[in-house]
DNA sequence: ACACCATGTTGAG
DNA sequence: TCAACCTGGTGTT
């Protein structure tokens, strides 16, 4: 489930959750982290932060946990105590509050290690503009992509161009503006940029708001266009993404599917005509 | 039981 | 361009 929206969302919930307490039970039961847990055991949760699909920990003086989900990673907040120990040998970390009233485990992830404020900064540099974020600039990204002959398909899902935007957004947002997923960067008007991006924040905010993606208009729910009501198996209700050989809600036609740097892309060729 | 797939990224060739 | 890594849900034997 992890576009940047998931990851905003966690390290808002992470803050509201186990800031307020003055010492922290961290535990691991993989041996990957349980050295850093140990370190971090018994000490406080100063703060956290989100760039892109990265979410940090912050414990003061002691560093940052650096956390990225991956495509498989999870995060579960649960508010009773733990059954027992992390026994579970999937769980990579888990705080719990003092007590033990609440805890959150972390499993799945590809990325959980202890890093420094500088190294913490060094991957702040290489990510582009995250729409979520206020220090954003939306010009950064307007200048590597009309400087890029590769497809906007391409260089939505580029980090370094633009922070949090995965593969659903990146379907969503193209259809949304009717533009080929294969038009080349150098094409892409800076009007189209500017609508493009200000329909990110708009969406991506919805997203942290309601925990799913949700991106068709009002007017174009089945309610409002007369038709039977539909569900899509993943959460909010789309326009293309995983929509393959169906029908467009809005034009009829057939969406297409198609490999394009090993993610499958979606798209209406006849809403979003080269 | 097993195969396959997924809202992601990195590093080797 | 490809394999590798991490987990869990769904569908197939």
């Amino acid at each position: 489930m992890p576009e940047g929206h998931t990851i905003h969302r966690l390290a808002h919930e992470y803050a509201t959750r186990f800031t307020p307490h003055p010492r922290l039970s961290v535990t691991s039961p993989q041996a990957k982290f349980a050295d850093s847990a140990a370190l971090l055991d018994g000490h406080r949760l100063a703060t956290t932060e989100a760039h892109g699909k990265h979410l940090f920990l912050g414990f003061g003086p002691l560093g940052w946990v650096h956390i990225h989900l991956g495509l498989f990673g999870k995060v579960n907040f649960e508010d009773s105590p733990p059954a027992g120990p992390a026994k579970t040998d999937t769980v990579r970390l888990r705080l719990a509050t003092p007590a033990a009233e609440a805890y959150a485990d972390l499993r799945g992830p590809t990325t959980c290690t202890l890093i420094t404020d500088a190294e913490k900064q060094a991957i702040h540099a290489r990510l582009g503009p995250d729409p979520l974020r206020d220090d954003a600039d939306p010009d950064r990204a307007r200048a590597r992509i009309q400087a890029s002959r590769t497809t906007i398909a391409a260089l939505l899902m580029d980090q370094k161009v633009v922070a949090g935007v995965g593969n659903v957004y990146r379907a969503e947002v193209l259809f949304r503006h009717g533009i080929d997923p294969y038009t080349p960067g150098t094409a892409v008007t800076g009007a189209q940029w500017a609508a493009i991006w200000q329909d990110l924040v708009d969406l991506m905010r919805e997203g942290v708001r309601l925990n799913r993606i949700d991106t068709v208009r009002p007017e174009h729910t089945p309610e409002a266009m007369g038709r039977p009501p539909r569900k899509d198996d993943h959460g909010g209700e789309v326009y293309v993404y995983r929509r393959a050989a169906m029908p467009c809600h809005l034009c009829g036609d057939e969406i297409r599917t198609a490999d394009l740097a090993a993610r499958n892309l979606f798209w209406c060729p006849t809403c979003q005509p080269a």
